[in-house]
DNA sequence: TTGTAAGCGTTATCAT
DNA sequence: ATGATAACGCTTACAA
């Protein structure tokens, strides 16, 4: 036995199944069929086999098997930024789940351009991951590269960037809910004059938070002025150029409800480099739970999303899909919740 | 032509070669070299096989030919966390250079933890990667992992958190001239009572950072003072907890220079809390360029790392290895650079 | 219970 | 210049 194992060392490379059934004296089938557990292997050999493998640290070839089974154990994952505190939590939470399920994770980013958005679809569909998660990119508005995906029948999640004009599993928050309850928080803090710097037009989460926004003044029979609403698309300078814009208004808002927290920001620092007290004179509010937002001050009140959560959810979802020969849409929402802080005390 | 075209798409999954060369009427061997450009196949063949292969979207399987070529034109990378503004930016360096190239990047998070690296290391290797870039954990103080990876004949390249006890490239940025002349120009400023916020220890940047510092204090004949120098770990927290040591001293420190952003802001938060003015009483400088940096106020004074630069040229240097037969490790240190903003003024 | 052999989709070697 | 064939390392009928 001795003897084998240092045979098999002098390889200096990984070893094979046809090693170990050569050192052991078993045949190629007998060795792959005793590592997978199969049943119909006896006790014992199986035992010998289990354990050899063990102490020459075998590991099977993944690519080998791979070929053979169709598959490649891995995920691919496209968000548009990376250096984001939002994706990068997100992408936490799928690499966890993954990494546990002895999935492999192929993270690619669009850097916000649909152009590189579709090339990197093809391309990880041409690596034949088992399924793809995505985030949209802030330009997406066609959408025949997933169709791409589609066809080829690789399992599809959007998470949070999401659209219904693809057939695919979602996993989102509760943007509208969220929103809406984060409006009512500012009506009830006494304010009428509540402006919102909305995200990029087109996007499902602009609409879902705008609407969110709208419906709360509605409820509490406040008029909507269009003034107090502008698109800033997600950046910190949008938002502060928003503000900038409010402040310009003969009747200023006295409130902001912002599409998420880098915005919000933008809108502090703006309002903060004219001398405007924030709260007293400002209250603003957020999305994201940015880290950011416990920095500045003051402190920046928000929604917090379960981001890694719902890249854990993403990944469990499409790990069963993977799994499934035949599966339907999943639209899974996850709870936010308010969290205030001094930016709107 | 247009027969055969409808014949594949039928098939509904991804075309082979076997494919093509049915359709076309050629072997496979020489649709293959057709399409990996190989210079003994007629030019007309030659185009009229991957003007095909293109028309109808072939992409050949990855997996088989990583098998063939034992190559699966993959990168490992091992980050601490990903959800870190620091290493997002090197995963994002990594990986647009590694996109380009048409190698693929597996990225796994050790969360700090040895066990979890080793465990990841492995797993790395044995999904048979071509090379691996690690930013060694924090607990990380023994090795044997990298030898498993050295005896599999992986290239590996330490990024940033690395260290002398492995044979392996590295990429680091100037840590001691950084140092030194970020405490010189406290010094500069008027200050000799300076304190450091020390990394863990044990680490190599911890090392060098302290050391920048301790010879710009010596340089200037400034005596080096035990109790001004406590370790911070990497955290927001551990900063704080300096912060606080230092200010309970009989002779407090007019300025700190701190390992890292994250640290340094702690030791701000903490300052504010106590009523202690920044800059006026107390100057401070910290370390990444973190983007909170300049969020905080007053804006953080900090030395800024090509971290995407730091990222790209692990990804250039590890594709080269991988591509090599021999080679001798490399060791790049890139420029960083002072940043002054308010907290120093 | 174990072994033989074919095959996954490529590439490389050897003929032709 | 092109084709047949073996091989990469594994899984899976099918045989024994």
């Amino acid at each position: 036995m001795y003897l084998l194992i240092f045979i098999l060392e002098m390889k200096g490379e990984q070893y094979t199944l046809k090693d170990l059934a050569k050192a052991l004296n078993l045949s190629v089938s007998t060795v792959s069929r005793a590592l997978r557990n199969h049943p119909d292997v006896n006790e014992a050999t199986k035992k010998k086999v289990q354990q050899f493998a063990e102490e020459v640290e075998f590991q099977k070839n993944p690519i080998a098997s791979g070929l053979r089974k169709h598959k490649t154990n891995a995920i691919g994952v496209i968000v548009p930024e990376i250096a984001n505190y939002f994706f990068s939590q997100v992408i936490d939470g799928i690499q966890t789940i993954a990494y546990q399920a002895g999935y492999n994770v192929l993270i690619c980013v669009s850097d916000e351009s649909l152009e590189k958005e579709q090339a990197i679809t093809k391309h990880l569909v041409n690596s034949r991951v088992d399924g793809l998660l995505v985030a949209l990119s802030v330009e997406t508005n066609h959408y025949e590269h997933f169709d791409f995906v589609n066809r080829k029948n690789v399992p599809l999640i959007l998470i949070d960037r999401v659209t219904d004009q693809v057939p695919a599993s979602t996993i989102t928050t509760n943007n509208y809910e969220a929103s809406f309850e984060a409006v009512e928080y500012l009506i009830h803090q006494g304010h009428r004059q509540i402006a919102h710097i909305a995200g990029p037009k087109g996007q499902t989460i602009t609409r879902q938070r705008l609407q969110g926004y709208l419906d709360a003044l509605k409820k509490h029979a406040i008029d909507i002025q269009e003034q107090l609403i502008e698109s800033g698309g997600y950046t910190q300078e949008g938002g502060e150029a928003c503000a900038k814009s409010f402040w310009t208004l003969g009747e200023k808002p006295e409130a902001i409800f912002a599409v998420n927290d880098r915005a919000a920001i933008g809108a502090m620092r703006f309002f903060k480099s004219v001398g405007v007290a924030i709260p007293d004179q400002m209250s603003i509010i957020g999305f994201n739970n940015n880290p950011m937002g416990e920095i500045i001050e003051p402190n920046l009140s928000t929604i917090v999303q379960p981001q890694f959560e719902m890249g854990a959810s993403a990944a469990q979802l499409v790990l069963e899909q993977i799994n499934q020969e035949e599966y339907t849409h999943q639209h899974l929402t996850l709870p936010s919740k308010l969290a205030i802080r001094k930016s709107t005390l």
